[in-house]
DNA sequence: ATAACTGCAAACGTTTTGCCAGCAT
DNA sequence: ATGCTGGCAAAACGTTTGCAGTTAT
């Protein structure tokens, strides 16, 4: 799974790094560029998401929204769980629905008026893992 | 909640929501594009996502990956869930974990590699519940 | 010398928008 | 007549990529 490439620990990737070890919220690329650009006020937005999907690779960092970038609608109007493979981005209903803490201590907790949730498990299909093995 | 707006039935629209009705799979915009110019073949795609967007405001549809359309990084690695604000999209930790169902009988049930899960809850933050009350 | 890396700008794919004509009320 | 709507094309947006020059080994 780790590539073959020798990798650098050049300023740009340690710093963005360390601006993103720094915050406890979730900045978007952008705001990211954004917090690096005061440190090294020239660095490229191309470089910041070079080096994010790198050290995503090597597992320093972890992506959220592994959800696909492509809008998905649903005729099921029910809070309902998925399932997507990471390989191919195929999304399936979940039938036997996992049981989620409900969200009444929630509002509380996080100041939040919580309306639902979003649930997906990520792994890999069965046709992708075949794929794999060939 | 509701527009104050007639909405009109068209055809366009009809048949977008049935095609949407007749598939289990959670298409992407393209795909439904696809389907329901089988029917309609002038139809622009325009018109699809405004008619999907229309419908889910609505409450006919629902959109799936409410997960806003930036890449966000996480130097945290472990599976941990979120709450997202729907008005203004702040997304935060949620330092209480929820009880997730273990994804083992999730193997058997989906044919999938379960290799994590992504849960996060859907609401109104305070800071946004304030603003609307002026 | 080689390979990894950066900045820049162009390209890309998805989604949104402005405009005008058409249609229902 | 009014106002919601659709088709078309252009714009906008976030992201990726090609290239040429730089840096570390």
């Amino acid at each position: 799974m780790q590539s073959n490439k020798k990798l650098r620990m050049t300023c740009q990737r340690r710093v963005i790094l360390e601006e993103l070890q720094k915050v406890h919220s979730h900045p978007t690329v952008d705001e990211i560029y954004e917090m690096v650009r005061k440190r090294l006020p020239r660095i490229s937005l191309g470089t910041v998401y070079r080096n994010l999907e790198i050290l995503t690779k090597l597992g320093i960092l972890q992506k959220l929204e592994k959800t696909g970038t492509h809008k998905r609608f649903d005729s099921r109007l029910d809070d309902h769980s998925h399932i997507r493979c990471v390989r191919c981005g195929m999304l399936q209903d979940l039938d036997t629905e996992p049981r989620i803490e409900m969200p009444e201590a929630l509002n509380q907790i996080t100041n939040f008026e919580v309306t639902g949730y979003c649930l997906e498990y990520i792994g890999i299909c069965s046709s992708c893992s075949e794929a794999q093995k060939e």
